[in-house]
DNA sequence: TGGTATAGTATAAAAAAAGATACTGTGGAA
DNA sequence: TTCCACAGTATCTTTTTTTATACTATACCA
């Protein structure tokens, strides 16, 4: 048996790091759509996400590009062209999404359940 | 093959819901030393996150004892005595915590490799 | 000639999260 | 008698995040 116990030290904690680069109020829908539909264009996404500003898409955008997450490509055309995708690393994400999104449904699932006892033991 | 592929839809994403339980700042790290060192007393707790101020901890334990994860055992006792452990359903966040802590790990590898690549190609 | 689409930037304001500080009541120890 | 530990509350201030709004340049179309 080898020494590398995979239990997490609080101390030296990595969790809030990856959580960083999910929070913001969009990133993970902006990673769903760029992993669902691929390639996208600016306002392509823009037009998948009601209610969200431009400044916010750029920022995020370009929040998840300084990790590697995400690729920017600008075609030198007028008027503008700039694709976004999710990089080869970036898929390294997925599965935590998945399984986020697995417990995320679960968890609705629960609390309901557990309002429903609640209410019924009164 | 049946038909419940796990493809998630941007729009009924529940990504988001399973993050708003992990976030806040000391949320993960709360987490992790209740996993690690089974029940806690609020003071425990408080110095074993140095910086936290009372008011944070209080708070991000409310929220996830409002969520399940967490239990809080009131002794009527004076002085007080009121200790917090990780609930049976809580545990099932552990897989998911420990994926974003190896992703988190791996990731700051990934920056500084980065890193030093463009900083040779210059 | 005016209007539209593109991918943004700039600035200010509002809202949310986090932090600082002071306060509570009570039993036991010094 | 004063002080400490306990598990908090109550306010107030600061910081961070998000939103709102207006503005840019240029090609194309009618």
């Amino acid at each position: 048996m080898d020494n590398h116990n995979e239990e997490i030290v609080p101390e030296m904690c990595k969790v809030t790091d990856a959580l960083g680069i999910l929070v913001g109020k969009w990133k993970p829908v902006i990673l769903l759509h760029l992993l669902k539909n691929g390639t996208q264009r600016f306002n392509e996404l823009k037009r998948s996400l009601p209610g969200i500003t431009q400044k916010m898409l750029t920022n995020q955008l370009r929040e998840l590009e300084e990790e590697d997450i995400i690729e920017r490509k600008v075609y030198a055309q007028v008027p503008p062209k700039v694709e976004y995708s999710i990089t080869d690393y970036g898929t390294s994400l997925e599965p935590i999404l998945h399984a986020m999104h697995v417990w995320g449904t679960n968890h609705t699932i629960h609390k309901q359940t557990k309002r429903n006892n609640q209410a019924e033991a009164k």
